[in-house]
DNA sequence: GTCTTCCGGCGACTTAAGTCGTCGTCAATG
DNA sequence: CATTGACGACGACTTAAGTCGCCGGAAGAC
């Protein structure tokens, strides 16, 4: 698929709402679906979990549940972006995931009992489905397929904290901003004649909260590429110049001549 | 169960031997039955499941496996530490996880098909069983509860990985520090008339591997806690004279008294 | 026993990360 | 149109983190 930035997504909230028929916003049948664990479920399943569902909306900036909360049951995300994260006490907050249609959020508590271990608000207008806790455990427990793709999902989260672990322990910030870049490109990037564009709807202290620094530092190095002419950046957008030398910024910046040591 | 430290780890290795009996180290089915998830099954089963596995022995230091390598099957630790680290070029490394008897070693590349997420290596002499993945997989399918054990398993996991992302992002090596001699005192420290004593077999090297940062800074801070009087280290050993300062310094140093800002 | 190696402990130094204050721009609001 | 508020940029500064070299003691090897 050619990477189609039609939809952007902090502003557009709304625009959703108007691209999308009517029903998929309504249905809750449909939003199930998107879920990977459920998609694999006959009709009658998915309407027996549909009747026992809730509607949750959320406006920008409101929160969903805070950290140590109990948790009775699923959520699901039907429209809109949710983003989950740890704050520190002087306000810095640390992004654990963002999730948006098709994602749940927390599978964690409703299978482990435990209370939330992160907080979560809406990063735009959001509508979310709650099936309780009850409903989704026995579901697994008749049907093994979902519980293994569960599994999977839990799996795929996992993977990326492992990686999120190892920039923050061992990488520098340069190089999370890099590799930020590069995973945007990858996935939202256009080819055009003057490179690989893509937007960039978030604010850098977005941005920071998500790769693990402070506002400050995501300018000063975003700044930085442009200088060595790795990038370009206009209004809300960004254009790779030089894709190579970014992924060279992902590899090793870290005096990477030092060879051996004696 | 008040605490008794009569099995120290890291040097012992051969004293496990000697106390336990005999079969419990040759008989596979012994280990398995350690495995939360598999503990549920019915004696056949785990005879079963006992024919298909191999054994893998390690010495001290040995590698288990590399990020990146493919793998085909379930990893059981029968006895010893298998510890599971990300390595930066520059040679310093972040541990994941140290799992001893009765836990399982990267369950993810099990059941979501990709290459291990980060290399393991044994910490001591070690041996392992091993469970090809098919069968691991078919035992899923058919039961559903030992599917639903394995995704608490993976939770507990991923709640620790939560707090170590926090940690590594928005706390001090301080802050790591004190909370890994909390947690030790917790769940090896013994109440003597001097304090709370719990041995500490691991080096300044390994520790920082643990809590994200290098041997000097470890060396340095728990200097530091030793002059103020939080703490007290002897051959290899730890006791804590001030468990209230030892637990406010992980709640909080960051300038806590700053308020709120005009 | 003696030798070697590993480990811990300094102290001095470098550098990345983060903080602070200010200013200019842009966009939304009234 | 004017005001306000958010955001980005930038320079100067502070501090935590990490690096380096050296020493001295303890444990293991021979």
């Amino acid at each position: 698929m050619g990477a189609n930035p039609g939809k952007p997504q902090g502003l557009l909230a709304s625009a959703d709402q108007h691209n999308m028929p009517l029903m998929a916003i309504l249905d809750p049948i449909e939003a199930l679906r998107r879920v990977p664990f459920f998609a694999v479920l006959p009709a009658e399943e998915l309407d027996a979990l549909a009747r026992h569902c809730g509607v949750r909306r959320l406006a920008k900036d409101e929160m969903l549940f805070a950290e140590g909360d109990p948790c009775d049951g699923l959520l699901v995300v039907q429209a809109g972006a949710i983003k989950v994260f740890k704050m520190a006490d002087t306000g810095r907050e640390q992004i654990l995931a963002i999730d948006r249609a098709g994602s749940t959020v927390s599978e964690l508590p409703v299978f482990d009992g435990g209370t939330y271990p992160a907080s979560a608000a809406a990063l735009e207008d959001s509508t979310l489905l709650f099936l309780p806790k009850r409903d989704v455990l026995d579901l697994c427990t008749r049907n093994s397929e979902v519980a293994l793709a569960i599994i999977k999902t839990l799996a795929s989260r996992f993977r990326y904290m492992t990686s999120l672990v190892e920039e923050l322990s061992l990488k520098e910030v340069s190089h999370r901003l890099a590799r930020f870049l590069r995973d945007r490109a990858l996935a939202f990037g256009v080819r055009t004649r003057r490179g690989i564009e893509f937007p960039l709807e978030e604010t850098n202290q977005e941005i920071g909260a998500e790769i693990g620094t402070v506002r400050d530092l995501v300018s000063r190095n975003l700044r930085r590429f442009v200088d060595r002419g790795i990038i370009k950046l206009e209004r809300r957008k960004v254009i790779v110049l030089d894709m190579a030398e970014l992924e060279s910024q992902i590899a090793g910046t870290k005096r990477a001549g030092t060879s051996e040591r004696p």
